[in-house]
DNA sequence: TAATCGATATGCTATATAGCAAAAAATATT
DNA sequence: AATATTTTTTGCTATATAGCATATCGATTA
């Protein structure tokens, strides 16, 4: 005798029955298939009810219990989630963001996935949610990981934007470092040497390693770092416009700025207009992350683009791994952002006048 | 005697205990229930077991069961989903769309609620996601009315945007008509008499109705309709720039475009500025939406601002209603929308040098 | 004092039975 | 042939009982 359950028997009879096609439509009553398969009405009832509640059969009082077609047994139905933090300047509205959820949504597509994005901390009601998911994608800030810890209790997750302290957890960044590096190599080549940097937050890898990116650049073009010339906002567009104001007032005014995203580099943008400054003809720029309207402004934006569409891509492929219970080739992921070269930046004028 | 099973008035019985505190931590033994209650076992278990699945209750074999306080019963962990086909270009990505769910989020958060975005239309899938909502506030196309009514089947729905064809679901929208009346009448006010339109897709009250506005704004201003200045695009950055195409090629350009969203108008002022025209000094151009980089471009973007936090709060405020079995103040909401004036106008060049 | 044993309480599974209401099918009646 | 009536089938609720495994507590024993 087995010590599973009778009606779990049951259920997976009556599972595999359909599974096989010999149960396509219409169940045999209850009492029927108790005095068939050799179970009490009870038990048979009471298998009966969980396969309902799976959504694998439903009843129709009166009538009889009918096997459900739609979907949920002839193709496993996959949800994953998208999660951002919900203390995101803007949250999801927020341009680069909202296009990371949009290649996620396109490459689970791929594979019959769907995708939900959810930004709520409270355990509680993460519990709920997560109840439904088979695995989530997560936007990772240190101050999040305890969040991202918990929904690890529950469901596979890999996560994106920053790796997390705990390695165990599978990541896929892009390589911040030497993409800020590439920046300033190409703005040196334009002959400038004063060079701003608008950083962003340094909670955070992102913001430590395209600082960081800076930094190195400068080094390796054989330029001394003026901490003057480092602004700190916080990838908001105001931020931008605060960080101008700043380098305006500024003795030795920078003549090239790199932003460590494209919302600073539009704040950016716009106050040197308004002060009557033109990008790239008095002051060039350079953002991060590509968003969509960086391409759709004039000018347009010189900026490192994201490889928005691989990092969903990768992350995608190790969640469905995790999903399935395999091991991913890869736990960590570092992926090449590399410079879109466009309107924004010109050469020095001084070099031009030469 | 009533009508409703025993289980279910256990269950209530439980829950109001719970409420009233006079539950606090562990139920007593499902055997002294029974006997307390004056039930049989198995109709106390019933009622228990059901408790357990709606997460009110929880048990540890051999010790006993308890109350769940996980926030699940000392407020009702509510979420609702916002719904956008998925057939939108670019999805969630798309600025007003994202501004929208944006919004939606933070009215929600308000009163406690969170929300999860979705955009997946298989029905099967559907049903999984509708599953743990308590409620949905869908963005309605025509094309996808089907999809809205199988989602009242399970939760309470408000639909935004376009209202639905079906009046007894609730909506909310704005008044696109008389935004772009406003539109043109300011737009007459410069001078301007040679006005282009560049419209959506015209399956959907938006899109009929923004044009309509156009329509009747020329002849409240006594200008003739001439179909060759209007446009027909999909709303998107690329088709704002085919647009530009055409009105330049026409013989008798407009002086100022009215465009059915800001994205089109971006796309547009892209290509004017290619093709060597200055927008405002050249062409004028109003936009609707009033998506974040409206006000973050240069020139600014002058546009019919969408009330989104309105919006969001009128949606939230119906479907809350909705939700608690209530009957709503108002089933369909109609929002005034307005022009906010910027910089992408200039009065008419003729009438300058005038 | 410490270990052992046993009673007890707990939730879990399984079975049998009995009646209800609604729909459908079969039968009888007009 | 059409209608009315009865019977059957269906799922649903409710109850009673009986044994299982595990944990806990208390008394007993070494």
């Amino acid at each position: 005798m087995s010590d599973t359950p009778k009606y779990i028997l049951v259920e997976n009879y009556i599972k595999k029955s359909i599974q096989s096609k010999t149960l396509i439509d219409k169940l045999p009553g209850e009492r029927s298939l108790a005095k068939e398969l050799g179970f009490s009405y009870m038990t048979i009832r009471k298998a009966i009810e969980n396969l309902v509640d799976q959504g694998v059969l439903y009843k129709i009082p009166t009538k009889g219990t009918y096997v459900n077609k739609d979907g949920s047994n002839k193709k496993k139905t996959s949800t994953i989630g998208y999660f951002l933090d919900s203390s995101i300047k803007s949250g999801i509205s927020s341009p680069y963001y909202s296009l990371l959820l949009n290649a996620i949504e396109k490459e689970a597509a791929k594979h019959d996935y769907s995708v939900v994005y959810f930004s709520d901390t409270s355990v509680g009601r993460l519990k709920k949610t997560l109840s439904k998911l088979d695995g989530v994608i997560a936007t990772c800030f240190p101050r999040i990981e305890d969040t991202i810890l918990d929904i690890k209790q529950n469901v596979p997750i890999v996560v994106i934007e920053n790796s997390a302290a705990d390695k165990t957890i599978a990541s896929v960044i892009i390589d911040n470092f030497n993409a800020n590096v590439e920046s300033v190599d190409y703005i040196t080549s334009l002959g400038h040497q004063n060079i701003g940097f608008m950083m962003g937050l340094d909670d955070s890898d992102i913001g430590k390693s395209r600082f960081a990116g800076y930094k190195h650049g400068l080094q390796k073009n054989k330029i001394e770092l003026n901490d003057e010339l480092v602004f700190r906002g916080n990838y908001s567009y105001e931020a931008g416009i605060e960080g101008a104001e700043y380098f305006l007032s500024l003795q030795n005014a920078p003549s090239g700025i790199i932003c460590a995203n494209d919302s600073m580099a539009l704040g950016a943008m716009q106050k040197f207009h308004q002060e009557g400054y033109d990008v790239p003809t008095d002051i060039s720029i350079i953002g991060f992350d590509d968003i969509d309207v960086a391409s759709q402004i004039v000018p347009k934006l010189t900026t490192i683009a994201a490889p928005v569409d691989q990092i969903a891509k990768n992350a995608f492929d190790i969640l469905k791994d995790l999903i399935n219970g395999e091991e991913p080739e890869q736990q960590h992921v570092t992926l090449a952002a590399n410079l879109v070269i466009r309107d924004s930046c010109n050469k020095l004028k001084s070099d031009v006048a030469a």
